[in-house]
Formats: structure tokens, C-alpha cells, sequence
DNA sequence: GACCGGGTTGACCGCGCGGTCAAGAACCTG
DNA sequence: CAGGTTCTTGACCGCGCGGTCAACCCGGTC
């Protein structure tokens, strides 16, 4: 369940790391650069302002995680970590069609609302062509569709829904619901000031399921 | 049609411009630009590297643009200029939803494909904030989507779709196609080696207007 | 050819940032 | 309390990068 997704390690293997204490302070400096890494991507972030973010000294940081480098990939195993089950706990067989994707939809949209940050460093790791999570993307992910996939088909089997290509399918889930965390100022810009983030995550919601449920041809 | 959108000046207004020659390097340094700004947006971009691509001495580009920002801001106009009118051509009344929304669909899967840099880029500076796109997502963009809002809305009224919020439609297609840009590492890796380019952008068309036309219940 | 102005360029500069280090503080263990 | 180990931290360093500059090239004009 909640076995930390491990990166596999890029030059040199992680560094001792003995059954050393590692308190509290390692997690204060993961929120920070969580944070501070959600605005601008790894190469707009400064040392400095996540050690500012954390109220540590910059040398404090470097003591715990060595280089900005290695801080950056655990921010990111943080966050697949927490990726990897919200799909395989809807999308099961068993479950009815339109109550596991719009349930899905609703995991992901609430995902992208509570931890927009997440969201946004793993966007622009992507954008930056995914020098990293490579590994994870054509491997654990790469296995993950491919389940979900049997799961779909079954369903399109049974009748339950229309054929649909099922990877592609999710592509379009993916960027729907994260759409509403990576690109939010534009959507503030456009909804305009007056309508609230309720009300914009609520139509959202409405959008994304009738455009899946729909699409698919999910019978009730 | 092709009047560039100008992003309001930031600082000092532009610099003089004088009825200049500004002759044929200024493009080869614009296409430069985006290659190397689309790959890790503007702070992992590298003067010395576009300089390279371009074939010219740093120094030159300096001689055009003054600074970096500036030429980013270049870079981003032309972006934003090719994007405005894709919409405005196929989101018009008079044509059949059916007709309109899988064009339009067509069309920016096809901009994805020719010209990822640009979507890449475009989408670095919403995950940054947005800082410099900000004035065009609140003005000119939020009057174009609700110009297109009013003709989907009328769609509705006559009966020729189902209702359907017209502005989260918009952000749906986008992020659907402009996925296939952006994160396209991810879709390569998830689709394995054996996915050629064309299968899947087939497959996307496929996937994304059947979730569009059956999602917004348009009759044939 | 003399002059001029836009264009071109290699060499240079300053600073901001990631990373280091060595001198302690704090905390165990006997 | 002595000795060892884990943390903490201000001060420091080197380099990579954006930006500058002054010398130079070159086509046009009289």
C-alpha cells in the first residue's frame, strides 16, 4: 500500500544512509521544497528560499540531503508514492462502470484541489523531458495501465460500456483533472474573479464524469 | 488574422526600435529559442546554448533582444499569436457541432504534433505562475472563450447538443490535446517502443472526439 | 578613397547560487 | 565527567551564467 516508490539511483548509490536518526527536520525540508519546487520547476528553485521556507540554515539541508539534486528526487518519490493507489483502488473490476470512474474523476479532481503542488513539479519534471522519473514512467506506470487496461476491456466485453482505446482513455483522465491543478491561473484568469474555486471544481467535476461517462457510453 | 499579439511591455517600454533593418538573424534566433526554452522553460534555458543553436556569437542575441526576458517574451507572442485564431476558425455558429468540435479537435492534436516546443513552453509559463501570459489569459483569451462559450450555448438552445459548461469544455479539450504535446515522454513510455507516432495520434483523435461529440450528446 | 552607421564579435566582468568546511553545540553512553 | 557521535551553523569558495564593451567589419554614399 504504501511502500515508498523508489527512483532508481542515478551515480552514486544514495550514500550510506545508516540506521541514522533522520528526525524531524528531514520532513519540515520536504514540505518546503515541495513548495518551493511547485513554483518554477527544479532549476527556478533556490537552496536558500527552501532553506527560508523550512526556518533552517541552507548548510542544514545539505547535511540531510546532500545535493539539490538528490532533495528534488525525494520530493518526487514522495509524490509518486502517493500517485501510484488512487488508480488501482477504483479501478477494479468488480466495480460498476460509472460509479468507479466517476469516482476516479472525483479522487483525481480532489487530488489536484488539496496537493496542486504535486501535481506541478510532476508536470514539469514531464515537460523537462522526464530525465528522472523515466524509469518509473516505462516501468511501474507502463505495468499499472496495462492493468487498468484488462479492467476497461473486460467492462467493454461485458457490454458494460462502449469499445475504447483504454491507455488513451486514461491520458485523457490524467489531463483533465490535473489540468485543474498545473494550468489553475489560467482558468482563474478565465473564469474570472467572480466565480469562486467551489463553484469551479463542481462544474469541473460535472464536466469531466458527463464528458467520460458519456464518451464511453457507460450504461446506468 | 496575423496581427502578433503583444504582450503589454514589462519594464522600459521595448526599447527604441527604430524602423531598423532586423534583418534575417532575428528568426533563426526566434526558432532557436523556442527549441531551447521548450525543453525546461526559461531558467533551465541557457543563452549560450540557444546562441549555439542559432550558429551565431551570444553576443548577437544581445544585440537583438537586450535580454533574456525579452527574448522569452518574443518567443511567447509568436506562440500565443499562431494559437489565438485555431479556435476562432472552427468554434463559429453557422457550422454543425459535430463538424466544429472534431476539427477543431483535429486541429490542435496536429498543432501538437508539429510543433510540441510551443505548447511545451506555453505550458512551463502557466506552471511558473504565468508571470509574463498573465494580462493575455485575463484579457483577450477570457473574451475569446466567452465568445465561443456564447456559440456553444447556442448549440444547446437549439437543441443541437446537450448543456454543458461551456468554458470547462474548453479546458477539457485543451488539456486533452495539448497532453499529447506536453507530456508525450509519458505517452511513449506508457505505450512501449512498439506504438509508432501515427497509431497514436490516431488513437488520440479517436479517443478524445468520442469522448467530446458522445460527452456533449451532439446528434448526427 | 574618406567617412559613417548599423552589424558582428571575442574577451571580459560581477554576482548569485550550489556546495563545502571546520568549529562548535547537543546529546548519548559509560 | 570524559569520550565519542550526531547535528547545527556562519563563513567561505568557485564556477557558470547573463550581460557588457570596445574593437572591428562591411556596405553605402559623396
Amino acid at each position: 500500500m504504501d511502500t515508498p516508490f523508489r527512483l532508481p539511483p542515478l551515480d552514486p548509490p544514495d550514500a550510506a544512509e545508516p540506521g541514522a536518526p533522520r528526525r524531524g527536520h528531514t520532513a519540515a525540508i520536504l514540505a518546503a521544497a515541495e513548495r518551493v519546487f511547485a513554483r518554477g520547476g527544479f532549476d527556478a528553485a533556490r537552496m536558500a528560499e527552501i532553506a527560508a521556507e523550512a526556518g533552517l540554515p541552507k548548510a542544514n539541508l545539505h547535511y540531510y540531503f546532500g545535493t539539490k539534486e538528490r532533495l528534488y528526487r525525494a520530493v518526487l518519490e514522495d509524490i509518486i508514492t502517493q500517485w501510484l493507489d488512487a488508480a488501482a483502488a477504483w479501478i477494479v473490476p468488480g466495480r460498476p462502470p460509472a460509479e468507479a470512474l466517476s469516482g476516479y474523476i472525483g479522487a483525481k479532481l480532489a487530488d489536484a484541489r488539496a496537493r496542486p503542488g504535486a501535481s506541478r513539479i510532476f508536470a514539469a519534471e514531464l515537460l523537462g523531458g522526464a530525465r528522472l522519473v523515466m524509469p518509473f514512467l516505462a516501468g511501474e506506470l507502463r505495468r499499472r495501465v496495462s492493468e487498468m487496461s484488462a479492467v476497461i476491456d473486460e467492462w467493454a466485453a461485458r457490454g458494460l460500456i462502449d469499445r475504447i482505446a483504454p491507455a488513451h482513455l486514461f491520458f485523457c483522465i490524467w489531463a483533465m483533472t490535473q489540468t485543474y491543478a498545473d494550468f489553475d491561473v489560467q482558468i482563474r484568469a478565465v473564469l474570472g474573479p467572480e466565480t469562486t474555486e467551489d463553484e469551479t471544481f463542481a462544474a469541473a467535476a460535472a464536466t469531466v464524469t458527463q464528458l467520460v461517462l458519456r464518451g464511453c457510453g457507460v450504461r446506468a
